[in-house]
DNA sequence: AATAATTACGAAAACGGTTTCGTGTTAATA
DNA sequence: TATTAACACGAAACCGTTTTCGTAATTATT
């Protein structure tokens, strides 16, 4: 058991002043060749490390980053995460991680907990109880004691700051035109009954793109599922009560149900019925047939974000540069679920 | 943009001392009851909060806790995750993440990083780089300078310190006897070829479960997977050159490859072969049919691991408690892949 | 030889808290 | 009335760094 040294230690081994010590390892020429040499051999045969903590309280920076996503299980965040990890670390940043488990509370304390100096600056996607109530006052308050935050994803107009999000809506015109190319003409949307901005996008895509074809809204082609009931009823229901030769999903989990439902009807897909699912993930590229899908790029996300974010934070605390939004370009990735 | 307020603001606006504001705030005895109004008072209306990092170099404590996974994206540590969070966070502590990308190096480093203050205590599972050099020194050297580890799943014997792990072999055993039970007699296994710990386990228990039932052990039938590699030929290969009419996989992903090339050679599921594969997560729950898998429940093991972690943590630094192996029992979720 | 410049180092403040100990005022006791 | 106890507060040390500033000793300059 040998505990951690400190210049303290070494000043008191080598008989010279803690400043001494610490401006020996600094290399500094205030200090002469022959004492930075003790002083870094020591400091080397003991293994010296600073104190990240003492040095946090110095600067007043701790070169960690706090992350506050709804949900760690679904696999589109923890694609974005691992962005964030990847470039954060690269930059030297720690990533200090809370899951908000879309609750509104768990949101707000985390990040007030946090904000007392263990972090620099917040990455967050909002979750969908704060979306719900639409009150962004911590993020506000935060915002005010000048500690950055980067939204992503589920992101507010109500507040001010760099944001990084998809083009749902454009993506979603593509899928919809993709279906129509192939034939498609009684498109269906499935989708979430919360009140998210994105899922708001993407109807806003659907419909449009319907519209720019010419071709009728018909809302009984919407099913609207609520959260983390049993969907399959409602499912099996939809497609038994209309008549569909497309349909579009808002995730990969709706996109699989619907898959295994149709072919439960007796359907085949994609000569039948053609399947289209947001997020790129390991159901969709394991299903059979394979689905075509919205690659989101979430990787992608979390490095633009963790960039915008220490952008920030290291412009020397300076003029505030008018905040940014990057759209990340969600593409469509062909495989088997749709007519090539 | 208000910034922080701290003790001295608090004394200087109120003409006290810092040591009366620190006092009046943790209600002491010492200060009467009208200062300590006053200070709760305006400190209330200042929104006052003790900053972190001082706490944490005063105390020597940070409150912090690493963990370090080899993936993120595997859906069976994105639930050990969460059970440590869960757990963490309940008692108070945040956590920090770093991601080993299943790299010696990128462990090392990270570990040595959050060494230095940033944490009280670390929760890992081993690297795939770490096992096959079989070098942990620097796991040996944290623990020296008094940092406790707890090494979860992915755990070795060379460290002695708290562990939590799945009874491996036992559940293969399960898994395989219930192939048995349903008439299965050419039992295959598909598994890994890195040297994990998990998959020797795995592999041992099949074998034994095979000898126990005077089964003859035919090599042919074991297939070890490449890492990284597209498997799928090899599995196609596998299935046409063996009969086969049951087969354990040592992940999720195996099973779902497994269980399409099957259905594609005409095979069905389970009548013709039966598929077990470990790992309880959404691929098998959205396969179709849907597959019976051997539930890690990794939710307990991470609430666990940090539940060892912070017990030893705050036992008041004091006598070692010998250290414990907690070993959580598997349990073999029946679904549709295996015969009733 | 007297003065100026350089070298090499230490003292001390600061970051934001907690805590021990000391002390000047009152109030209680002898 | 003198002594003691209780009360209410402040000074200072400490956690581990960095950094500014001061200064003694040496070297260079005139």
């Amino acid at each position: 058991m040998k505990p951690k040294i400190t210049l303290k230690d070494i000043a008191r081994e080598l008989d010279v002043s803690i400043s001494t010590v610490s401006k020996a390892l600094k290399n500094s020429k205030e200090i002469s060749k022959d004492t930075k040499d003790r002083i870094k051999a020591f400091a080397k045969f003991y293994n010296y490390r600073p104190n990240n903590i003492a040095l946090s309280l110095k600067n007043r920076r701790t070169k960690n980053i706090g992350v506050v996503i709804p949900d760690i299980v679904h696999h589109f965040f923890t694609t974005v995460f691992r962005g964030i990890e990847k470039y954060a670390n690269s930059m030297g940043y720690n990533v200090i991680i809370c899951i908000s488990d879309e609750s509104f509370d768990k949101e707000v304390i985390n990040m007030e907990m946090l904000a007392n100096g263990s972090i620099d600056g917040f990455i967050l996607s909002l979750s969908a109880e704060t979306q719900r109530k639409n009150d962004f006052t911590h993020l506000k308050e935060l915002l005010d004691q000048g500690i950055p935050i980067v939204l992503f994803d589920r992101v507010t107009k109500e507040i001010a700051c760099d944001k990084v999000i998809l083009n749902d809506k454009g993506i979603s015109i593509e899928a919809v035109e993709h279906f129509i190319s192939t034939g498609a003409k009684k498109i269906a949307l499935v989708t979430t009954e919360n009140f998210f901005n994105v899922s708001e996008s993407r109807k806003e895509g659907y419909l449009k793109a319907l519209e720019d074809n010419h071709i009728s809204i018909n809302e009984d082609l919407i099913l609207t599922l609520p959260h983390d009931l049993d969907n399959s009823k409602l499912i099996m229901e939809f497609f038994k009560n209309n008549e569909i030769d497309a349909v579009l999903c808002v995730n990969e989990i709706f996109a699989v149900q619907c898959l295994s439902i149709i072919q439960q009807l007796g359907y085949n897909v994609p000569n039948d019925i053609s399947i289209i699912g947001f997020t790129d993930g390991i159901l969709s590229k394991y299903a059979s047939p394979k689905l075509t899908t919205v690659a989101q790029h979430g990787e992608r996300m979390g490095e633009k974000a963790a960039k915008f974010l220490i952008d920030r934070m290291e412009s020397l605390e300076m003029e505030e540069a008018p905040f940014k939004t990057e759209i990340i370009n969600a593409t469509l990735i062909k495989r088997d679920s749709t007519i090539n």
